[in-house]
RNA sequence: GGCACCCUAGCUCAGUUGGUAGAGCAGUGGACUGAAAAUCCAUGUGUCCCCAGUUCAAUUCUGGGGGGUGCCA
């Protein structure tokens, strides 16, 4: 018993050791329009940081105004990482985020300064601390067939597939959930082994890193009168001959990168099926939605310290804790 | 001014042959292991415009008032 003490203290002694020689990473998360942009440039500029985008919009090249993407100016003023690195038609993953902001993490550090991971995509940023299976890769072919069977079936067809498979992970998932159901069958018919087997392999992350982790929050009916007046601010820059000359480029509407808020709602009025100012509503709405699907993503994960950018005082304490954070590693 | 119709959930409306009500949309909560701005799950109490009358009981019937829409003047 004692012996088992010992052992553990040992441990912990260790681990206080490597937590002082682990590098900082900064992370910035929140809902679209809660104004993450302004407090990572902001931190780049006081802590001399660099930014490291986490957003699965963000990084297609050709969709500037919808993605909301920095501006020009401030991306010369700051380097961004993980923006414009595919074309609207490639596929990417979060397993390919996580390695390549793995990288780009690492090499910020190597160059003596603060990485700033700042985004909405709390996927992304979660595979990024925790880590994602490593035999579980996508295959694209195997899915595209796996679709056109769904096609061709039902949906509760396939989860009866995937329960005589996999009976635990189709146990997890509702009938409809096509896209997870899918994927599990993805995972198996590529690699052999069960999405559940699968999940319980190694893991992929980001590195071993000391993180602060900032939600931006602000009151929800601010947020959402920012969201449409944002919105509106797209479509005055440009937002539909965006969309078009990406279309004329040849680029699908099917495509991932087009399924995206502020895109996709302007298909029906391109059809002529609907009007202008219902296609602005909707795109309106599916933002609000999506902000809200955010919070409820980061609300649910632990160890985020809040900033309510709509409180002075709130910055100011923010600023602070950042301002201590990097300042920890030369104790 | 006259006639007709309407007033029920944030919005559009259904309904109760009198026993205090329900859809769609919006909204809200939640889940999330390589499509994640995707995908999925759950969730409807509101002075039934106001006042009075009839009635055991009125949102429902009657009368009056208010507001709206249309037609005629």
């Amino acid at each position: 018993m004692s012996e088992m003490f010992r052992h553990s203290q040992l441990i912990i002694q260790q681990t206080v050791v490597k937590n002082k020689m682990k590098d900082p990473v900064l992370i910035i998360a929140g809902p679209t329009a809660s104004g993450k942009k302004k407090l990572a440039l902001e931190c780049a500029d006081r802590f001399n940081g660099e930014i490291v985008s986490a957003d699965s919009r963000k990084v297609y090249r050709y969709l500037d105004i919808g993605t909301a993407k920095p501006s020009v100016a401030d991306r010369e003023r700051f380097p961004h990482h993980l923006i414009d690195i595919v074309d609207p038609d490639q596929p990417f993953s979060a397993g390919e985020w996580v390695s390549k902001a793995s990288d780009t993490v690492r090499d910020i550090l190597r160059r003596g300064k603060l990485p700033i991971i700042s985004g909405g995509t709390g996927f992304y940023i979660k595979a990024f601390q925790e880590g994602l299976s490593e035999e579980m890769a996508s295959d694209q072919e195997i899915r595209a067939g796996l679709d056109q069977e769904l096609a061709e079936s039902s949906p509760a067809a396939m989860h009866d597939r995937l329960t005589s498979i996999d009976p635990d992970r189709a146990a997890e998932l509702a009938v409809n959930d096509t896209v997870r159901i899918i994927r599990a069958l993805e995972v198996y018919y590529s690699g052999g082994t069960t999405f559940t087997e699968a999940r319980k392999a190694r893991h992929l992350d980001g590195g071993d890193y000391r993180y602060l982790t900032i939600g931006v929050s602000m009151p929800r009916e601010q947020l959402y009168s920012r969201i449409n007046e944002r919105v509106d601010a797209m479509v005055d820059a440009g937002l539909l001959n965006e969309l078009k000359a990406v279309l004329a480029n040849g680029y699908s509407r099917e495509l991932v990168s087009l399924d995206t808020v502020g895109y996709k709602e302007w298909f029906p009025m391109l059809d002529g099926e609907s009007d202008f100012e219902d296609c602005l509503e909707a795109v309106k709405r599916n933002t609000r939605r999506y902000a809200k699907r955010q919070m409820t993503w980061f609300r649910g994960r632990k160890g985020i310290q809040w900033v309510d950018v709509s409180e002075k005082e709130s910055i100011a304490a923010f600023f602070e804790t950042v301002a201590a954070f990097p300042g920890q590693d030369a104790s």
